[in-house]
DNA sequence: TATGAATGAGCCTTCATTCAT
DNA sequence: AATGAATGAAGGCTCATTCAT
């Protein structure tokens, strides 16, 4: 019985995803929704309290996903370089799934400026990323191969420098651009990691 | 004659910018700029074409204000250092104006996913921003301050930054955080311009 | 299921008939039709596209209906003159009846010089008159009782005689000389047809 | 003084001409009069009390534009049929006027329907359309070529053949059938005016 | 459990009219 | 005499939500 229903919530927010890459985040409608996941229009509310919790769940199911998807190419690499190329790969994973993940995160980071709900979720979201990047962050400090004192000031700029690097990568409307922006987070971060400066 | 519904164009920009900073791109509605304005209903549509064509005009004018301030105050420090400290003195100018802008500047960046008009009028903003960044990184050069080899790259890596923190510090909802990202901001960029590594 | 849709329909149909009637073809609104229809605001949009789209099906309904029920009489009847007082009494059937419809109808007629889907529901009804008219003429025709050569002429000519009369006898705003029209109408056709002029 | 003011009244009324005939009586904006005659949005309720009073000026001065011409047409002829030739002729003028005119008269018949003030405008219009078809109607009976008995009905029959077929016509959405309807009116005219039937 | 008909609030937009200049 | 800025009523339409089935 319970297991039917999640199946069912899961329906929806799969749709939910769908519709909202596809027509963004106010322009989405309960009817979209409902005919991306071929089910009434009734549905999303009888499973969800209304549309902004659907849309909430899905907030929480994309960036869960994300960071499962990160976290466990991560754990499969010993080196630190080795960790953060797979990190980087498992975030620019590719022009066409990124732009429609991208384009419905930013339309959450949006609203979650005037959501509370939406930047307690962000939170557990970047809370859970820092953790992967202290991963890779203390195994680069145990190897020496990086030079960065404060891990969590450093997987903020991180998290900074991929945000950035993708929104601009998506400003240009261009996918081909997809592997320079990559290839430019993946060097601005290992030169940020492990700079020797005088500063530091 | 034709200065006054300037102002008038003005003043319903300036209202937009206000309304849209307290309840969302979306959220917001042609009463409200009205109402933000001091106007009647009809005005909007009396001096734009439509809602779009004023939240359009909004966008250019707050990147353009934006740019200006920018590169003034970058303009009046000789050293590269004390501009790029001006520059981000520019940038996080205050958890006030940068929570309201920043929020207004976020909205339009999801919508511009979706809209080309927004794209383009971003894509000079970005442009713009790329050229402060040039004049910073040419100084830092020319000081030898600087270890970077391409501009370009750098300008696209201190807007990542910026960008990104402003975004985290959004994220956060906590004002007092400001200074604590400003400076991270800065120490970023800082680590990230003068930083020597085996791999440059 | 589908029934019930299609009574809705209906239902929104005759309301917006009787609205029209009331109000014009360009005062009535949606809003009127719902009163009408005794139903919320939403249902004319739920069941047509748009309010053009109730309008064009009322203007098909109202054509279609008129055709039937002239049709009928008239094939009720065997001789010619017999089926031209039936065909004259079923177009000019009372002033009440006559009044609503025929408002409507010039409406339509009216909108129909700048709207090309109302031209063509239009031609089909002109179309199905002319076809009547044929069907007693050619009655006249074999009886001797008519003098006409061109049965398509002569179909026109009837058509524009009850037009022309219905609309002068609007103009009046008078409804007791519905029946001087009427006859008008009966004696010019009658003497039209069965003419023995120099010319023919 | 008094003359310049009936000046900018006919420019407007001209102008509401050619806006309605090109927009539709209900479409156009008392903007698009303006545009039209060259003066600003206010000159309209300057010189006509609203709206509506221009549009009834404007229905009062083509009628009686019309009637003017095709009484002047009609007198220059001697013998009946001259005298009917000359009214059709001056009716069926042409299909780009015609068009323009008799769109623009449709509308107001349509408008008729539910405006008191039309109609009044409207009656005074056949009166004087009557009165030209009684002096040719005279005219062939002291001829000896016409037939009808009852001047008056002959006059409203006339009336009813020129307006049904010009309908007629206009729903063809066809100009280049102009001549046909003006043949076709002319012919059932004559054969109506020259029958001579059991019935009479 | 699921449907989809129905509701009605609320939005954008148009436009006749007013009125200060 | 003429302008055109400003108003605000009103309309078409969309859509989240409710609810009877």
């Amino acid at each position: 019985m319970k297991q039917k229903a999640e199946l069912r919530r899961q329906q929806i927010i799969k749709a939910a995803f769908e519709a909202v890459a596809d027509k963004g985040y106010e322009a989405v409608t309960l009817q979209d929704i409902a005919e991306y996941a071929d089910v009434s229009k009734g549905v999303s509310n009888y499973y969800f309290k209304n549309k902004e919790d659907v849309l909430a769940h899905l907030l929480i199911q994309i960036t869960e996903r994300i960071y499962e998807k990160e976290k466990t190419a991560v754990e499969m690499e010993s080196s630190a370089q080795a960790m953060l190329h797979a990190y980087i790969d498992s975030v620019f994973v590719g022009p066409l799934e990124n732009e429609r993940f991208f384009k419905v995160y930013l339309d959450f980071l949006a609203q979650a400026t005037r959501n509370e709900r939406y930047r307690e979720i962000n939170a557990r979201f970047y809370s859970n990323c820092a953790s992967i990047c202290t991963l890779i962050l203390n195994r680069g400090l145990d190897e020496g191969t990086y030079t960065v004192t404060d891990v969590e000031e450093a997987s903020k700029t991180i998290r900074s420098l991929i945000d950035g690097f993708m929104i601009q990568w998506l400003m240009t409307g261009d996918r081909d651009q997809h592997s320079t922006y990559k290839k430019l987070s993946l060097s601005a971060i290992t030169s940020y990691l492990t700079s020797r400066t005088a500063s530091q």
